[in-house]
DNA sequence: ATGACTGCAAACTGTTTGCAGTTAA
DNA sequence: TTAACTGCAAACAGTTTGCAGTCAT
């Protein structure tokens, strides 16, 4: 049952090509891929298509709810299939990396969070940053410490 | 008492009079202003100051640690004095107003994710966002339950 | 038939860079 | 003195938009 966002969920918007395959594509990629990682692989399988209509459509995905857009440390936006289960990231600074993951702690922390400043908390993005087990050793010298002045 | 980075911590680094000037401006605003706001304030103080100046500089704070820059929801970035403790972002979408939060949960959920996923974490940001209490109500519509399809 | 959609090129925004002059050390 | 720094203008990357033609409905 992998049709989840194929045309459907275009709530009346037209079906065209260009979206099937963006669509098709977005999903395919699983997640985190930037406008122009999709406009490539777009051209492989459609030359003709524009990179405007990639961030038009991106635009219309995301506003229907079909994709998520990611803020990471970078310059531009990445964009993911809007997952069954909220997630999070882990990056490694070194190599790039960006794992997955959930906690539990996450759904705590937003209720909590939400009671103690009186919010009513829709969503919840964690970006966690630092070396992956292969990146790890020789690192040593950029810790974070957090001292503060009297 | 708060003269926590002026001039002190320029490492080596010249001390000019525009970077003591934008050094006080960052201090004073607290937290979360970007780029441009900084320009405008540095201009009211010293109107022949340059926007490139500004970048070179905040890019400069951000190598020193003197600064984080934060990645918010927007198409630029932010920046704040580097906090004595670490703390995140809770931001009203209806009003655009930024709380900070800590949370306890958070240091957990740190060392957790990298024992899981054997990863040496050095930060972490976390940004809620929803709506305050001000902006709470009349806002039904657009909430974000996480279905699968079949 | 017709308005939503597309491709193209040009515009825009946030940020960076080359260069020649200035200034802290 | 002199290399680090500055202001300016021009370059850049990512993203958006106006327009004329196309295509799903």
């Amino acid at each position: 049952m992998t049709e989840a966002i194929g045309s459907r969920g275009l709530a009346g918007k037209r079906n065209t090509a260009q979206r099937r395959l963006l669509l098709d594509l977005i999903q395919q990629a699983g997640g985190h891929l930037d406008a122009d990682d999709l406009y490539r692989r777009a051209r492989e399988r459609e030359a003709g298509i524009s990179l405007s209509t990639v961030y038009r459509n991106l635009k219309l995905f995301k506003e229907l709810g079909l994709v998520h857009e990611r803020h990471f440390a970078e310059e531009h936006h990445h964009y993911e299939v809007r997952a069954r289960v909220e997630h999070h990231h882990l990056v490694c600074l070194a190599c790039g990396a960006v794992v997955d993951f959930v906690s539990p702690l996450a759904e705590r922390m937003k209720q909590q969070v939400g009671e103690d400043h009186d919010f009513l908390v829709t969503s919840t993005e964690i970006r966690m940053e630092g070396y992956c087990a292969a990146c790890g050793r020789g690192n040593e010298s950029d810790e974070v410490g957090a001292e503060g002045g009297s």
